[in-house]
RNA sequence: GGAUGCUUAGCUCAGCAGGUUUAGAGCAUCUGCCUUACAAGCAGAGGGUCGGGGGUUCGAAUCCCUCAGCAUCCA
């Protein structure tokens, strides 16, 4: 056997295994007569790169991945990227500015083939950071959202759902972001809260009999005001009622008009109404037939129509006017204001509210199946708690507006042949469109010249919402052998943040093209902050770069480090020393490993045996925690708790097998280990590594092919999963075992306190009242002598304390060592006094409840009998430490 | 303003179909150890009465009400 290092080194095993599964094809999937068990990646941003939410996010669909191949199903994860609209174009107009050029100055072709160009050259570089993390991705199947198959499915989807009805384009007050220059949805907005300025403004009678006050935060759009607002029934302001006011600075009339939505108490009670500019005041214009000024451009600077200020932007503009109106003696007062702030998601400018001509999809009808789906469980969030917010979200749904003033992404079908409103037709080509204009006009001679496809693109979502339709080319061929196999899904895993932007329109596409949710089960994982629960971001610069930590800890470190405390839904913070600890618990695996090897005669063949001896407590006790642990684990996986089906199995390796397990299989000093003894432990050693697999895959890989001869097409990532017979869980064995653990405990606890070196041979009394714990005692006095150095060993019922001994009362046993001239005995006194109080403190509490009549009376008869137990016990243990601390004087 | 969730050792979290010797884990802390693999290790120890208040119950960290604080989502 080959000198093995005293430390693991990761990377050449990483890369060697990576390297093997895929060039034997482990990775990819077609579809057979297994199970399938299918995720779908959420597509990151083709241009983006691995962060730390990519690494909690991909390393837990791989596990969930790993895992059910190893358990016999047709595992297909499959790769892809999306082409993130706003942000790619954001990033590629930037590019050209550095170069100097502007957007504006090229056509939309020069624009894209741009945009192809950066797409290419920074494209796909996550996915190959993903195989670092081991990611087991069926690569030959990798999509991106703007090739030409899915492509194409956005487009059919655009079609079929305007054909449907559920498409349609109106003049809407939509979401503004001026700083992209393009609307965008409801989702994408975010809201803060921040102090703004609230104006008293001033605007004076037409009659001449005074003024009206109102209150706005927004002073530079007055100038756009259409008419003021007071509540029908305030009496405060019923004077007011059918006169008409001048608005300050540019002195044009508008009415006063009666408008149940002015809230009477706010501000002096009246409202400056601004259609063009103001969500509400839009419904108020509508409701009183008000005519909508918009006094804004694309850029947010005001245009002629605002008549002063004009080209001033939205923000200098509001500065300006205020010592203008101060010096017309329109400002009353100002006063802060607490007030929420919408800002773009994406570019973080201040949305403006904007009345536009735009695409939008109705969600009432596609919404109801998807909120079904949900609260009756067919699809299931874990954990569960975000189904409310869900059902919110959906029961209060808002149509979505789905057309962006962008470039780059999947352009709109429609192609307009008039000026009219409803002058286009939807098609595929222009071709088509032409021949549909020519029907719709019932002119034959329409000229294609005449023909404009719309200019815009739709949003990203509206592509990432067919992703696990268009993955498997379910538009183009409907009934093709992938989606009909791999479709619905099994799991889906991402965060929280993209529930509505994502996961509820994929399960309304599912249903609306499919009839059936595209997935059974969404894991939403955490958020991935630092220390003090910042977000990790870029610009923060608090997160570390995960490739650095790979390198540093090892992909199996780094892995086991994200996942050690991430509960579902709850946020990691991420700290790198659990990392650390992975990369540790990777070297105590290898040198547990180690340790056997070294145990092996050269030249002689092992086989690993995983067959335990059922009439040794040690093994039975393995066995049964091999065994209960295994069972927890698939517990925790049905239940999504991943982090706990990895402690489980941390804890059985670490603390069962390599703390107890090898410890007490350790041969005599200066002696080999039977060969028998080696290859149950190497047995043993193989059921833990292919457990441990989906979360460690590399070092298992290894550990795996080092165990046995194996084939050159085997790897332990396509075996199968080992069980662990039920039958070998014993709670009889692991209490047996527990006593003993406990009495290795005392005693070692004893030798630190005394400062007795462990290579000391200490005597050992142990004294038990009654037949049946001696025999226990006796069965397991092999493992407390391999695990302590004892000159002497008594065991027996009723022994005597010998002189000078320490001794500790521990369930009813009496362990004395007699450590001559070591005991200290005030320091003995004191602690058995401590004990003796602490027990007298338990006693009294459950002679209380004893004592209490109405609880013999009304608790269940077994827990009236524990309670029994509990005082015979204390009673027991009590009355020898009394009679110890008599004897100490 | 609405909804949901959270508040348990210094930190991060389990426990919460009420009762398994007066609350568990990991990390951190302290003490001792290079004990036939591993100092990226081994052994031992200290530390909380479960956010405050009230209620239900024989019995509450666990159920109910209420107050406070925090977080997220929505408006």
């Amino acid at each position: 056997m080959a000198e093995i290092p005293k430390q693991f080194e990761p990377g050449p095993v990483e890369r060697h295994w990576y390297a093997h599964w895929e060039t034997n094809g482990f990775f990819r999937s077609t579809p057979d007569d297994r199970p399938p068990f299918t995720i779908l990646i959420p597509p990151p941003n083709v241009t983006g790169v691995l962060h730390m939410g990519h690494m909690l996010n991909n390393t837990l669909q791989d596990v969930l991945v790993r895992r059910a191949r190893m358990r016999g199903f047709n595992a297909c994860w499959v790769p892809g990227t999306d082409h993130a609209s706003i942000a790619t174009e954001a990033k590629v107009v930037q590019k050209l500015r550095k170069e100097g050029i502007r957007k504006g100055d090229l056509t939309r072709d020069e624009f894209l083939k741009h945009a192809w160009e950066w797409t290419e050259k920074h494209g796909g570089i996550i996915l190959q950071q993903l195989r670092t993390l081991g990611a087991s991705c069926d690569w030959d199947r990798t999509r991106f959202t703007m090739e030409p198959s899915l492509y194409d499915a956005v487009i059919d989807c655009f079609i079929d759902l305007h054909d449907r009805g559920l498409i349609y384009r109106g003049l809407r007050m939509v979401n503004w972001d001026p700083e992209a220059r393009t609307v965008v949805s409801d989702e994408e907005v975010l809201h803060k809260e921040t102090t703004a300025t609230l104006y008293h403004i001033r605007y004076p009678l037409t009659d001449g009999s005074g003024h009206v006050t109102i209150a706005t935060v927004r002073p530079e759009t007055i100038m756009a005001d259409t008419a003021v607002a007071i509540h029908p029934d305030n009496p405060k302001t019923a004077h007011l009622k059918g006169k008409r006011v001048r608005i300050p600075l540019i002195d044009r009339e508008i009415p006063i008009i009666e408008d149940a939505y002015v809230d009477p108490e706010f501000g002096t009670g009246a409202l400056k109404v601004t259609p063009a500019h103001d969500k509400n005041d839009f419904e108020i214009g509508t409701r009183h037939g008000l005519e909508v000024i918009d006094i804004l451009n694309a850029d947010a600077t005001l245009n002629e129509k605002a008549r002063i200020l004009v080209g001033q932007d939205r923000f200098a503009a509001r500065k300006a006017i205020v010592p203008l109106l101060q010096e017309g003696g329109f400002l009353d007062k100002t006063e802060e204001y607490a007030s929420n702030l919408a800002l773009s998601e994406r570019t973080e400018a201040v949305i403006e509210p904007r009345l536009s001509l735009q695409w939008f999809v109705k969600m009432q009808e596609l919404g109801k199946p998807a909120l079904d789906a949900v609260v009756n469980g067919e699809v299931r969030f874990h954990p569960a708690k975000f189904t409310n917010t869900y059902r919110h979200w959906m029961e209060n749904i808002q149509d979505w507006c789905i057309s962006r003033q962008l470039w780059w992404g999947h352009r709109i079908p429609a192609w307009f042949y008039g000026e009219g409103e409803q002058d286009y037709v939807i098609a595929r080509t222009e071709a088509e469109a032409l021949e549909m204009a020519r029907a719709k006009t019932g002119n034959p001679e329409l000229d294609a010249m005449r023909l404009r496809q719309d200019e815009d693109v739709l949003d990203t979502w509206f592509s990432s919402w067919l992703w696990p339709i268009s993955v498997f080319d379910g538009f183009k061929d409907p009934d093709n052998r992938d989606i009909r196999y791999y479709y619905p899904t099994n799991d889906l895993v991402t965060a929280p943040e993209i529930m509505f932007f994502w996961v509820a329109r994929m399960i309304m596409a599912g249903y609306a093209f499919k009839g059936q949710a595209p997935f059974r089960n969404v894991y939403y994982t955490g958020i991935v902050r630092d220390k003090q629960r910042r977000k990790m971001s870029k610009s923060l610069g608090n997160s570390p770069d995960p490739l650095d930590l790979i390198a540093q800890y090892g992909a199996d470190g780094t892995r086991a480090g994200m996942l050690f405390s991430s509960p579902a839904g709850n946020d990691l913070l991420f700290d790198e020393g659990l990392v650390e600890q992975g990369r540790n618990f990777a070297n105590k695996i290898w040198n547990a490993f180690r340790f056997i090897t070294m145990q092996m005669e050269d030249g002689r063949a092992y086989v690993p045996n995983a067959v335990f001896d059922e009439t040794d407590p040690t093994d039975r006790w393995m066995r049964s925690r091999v065994a209960r642990t295994f069972a927890e684990m698939d517990k925790a996986f049905e239940e999504y708790r991943i982090s706990d089906a990895l402690h489980g199995i941390y804890k059985l390796i670490w603390d069962d097998f390599c703390d107890w397990y090898i410890e007490l299989n350790k041969p005599a000093y200066g002696t080999r280990m039977a060969p028998a003894v080696v290859e149950k432990l190497l047995g043993v050693f193989e059921l833990l590594m292919a457990r441990l697999h989906p979360f460690m895959p590399f070092i298992t890989e290894e550990i795996w092919h080092r165990l046995r001869e194996r084939g050159t097409g085997e790897a332990l990532m396509m075996a199968a999963e080992p069980a662990g017979d039920p039958a070998w869980i014993s709670d009889e064995a692991e209490t047996a075992f527990a006593l003993q653990q406990e009495l290795v405990s005392v005693l070692r606890n004893i030798r630190a306190e005394k400062g007795v070196a462990n290579a000391h041979p200490i005597r050992v009394v142990i004294s038990t009242a009654d037949a049946a714990t001696l025999a226990g005692l006796q069965a397991g006095r092999a493992i407390l002598e391999r695990l302590q150095k004892t000159e002497s060993l008594d065991i027996g019922i009723g022994l005597a304390k010998p002189r000078g001994s320490t001794t500790v009362v521990l369930r009813g046993l009496e362990v004395h060592v007699p450590l001559e001239g070591l005991v200290d005995l005030d320091a003995e006194r004191e602690r058995i006094s401590k004990e003796i109080e602490r027990l007298e403190g338990f006693l009294a509490s459950v002679r209380t409840k004893l004592g209490n009549a109405s609880f013999a009376e009304r608790a269940p008869a077994a827990i009236v009998e524990n309670e029994r137990n509990k005082e015979r016990d204390a009673t027991a243990s009590l009355g020898k430490l009394r009679a110890l601390l008599d004897d100490l004087g």
